[in-house]
DNA sequence: TTGCTGACTGCCT
DNA sequence: CAGGCAGCCAGCA
């Protein structure tokens, strides 16, 4: 598999309960500029026993980026809400929720 | 190699 | 706020 695919992965799994983070924002911190639609293909193709939050990724503009008609696309709002994350007509205010790690959280959550 | 597609973005109407 | 669209960059036929 793909290094790049696992550095999305990994990364993933540094975001917060209650906190989410664009497509575009998750390549960046994965050391990735300008790769957000391989962000989007490192969601869509990882394995579920992995368990990843994958929910606490959204477009930019706040929107859930999956069909709507899709089972996935609920339980994606479901799981939000449990922790918190307010969904309104399937988007949510970025500027409240979005994840934004300081270069001391990084270093920390980094050697943990 | 070429062309098309997409769980994206930013810009412009 | 909703479309439209070009740019973007892997993966795949």
């Amino acid at each position: 598999m793909n290094i790049a695919i696992k550095k999305i992965w990994s990364t993933l799994q540094l975001v917060p309960t209650g906190k989410v983070v664009s497509y575009g924002q998750l390549a960046d911190l994965a050391g990735l500029p300008r790769r957000h639609r391989l962000a989007a293909r490192a969601l869509k193709i990882a394995p579920t026993e992995m368990a990843l939050p994958w929910h606490r990724v959204l477009a930019t503009s706040g929107q859930i980026s999956i069909a709507k008609e899709s089972d996935n696309y609920r339980k994606q709002m479901e799981l939000l809400r449990n922790e918190g994350v307010e969904v309104i007509n399937g988007r949510v205010d970025m500027k409240r929720f979005r994840w934004q790690p300081d270069l001391a959280e990084l270093l920390w959550t980094l050697q943990h």
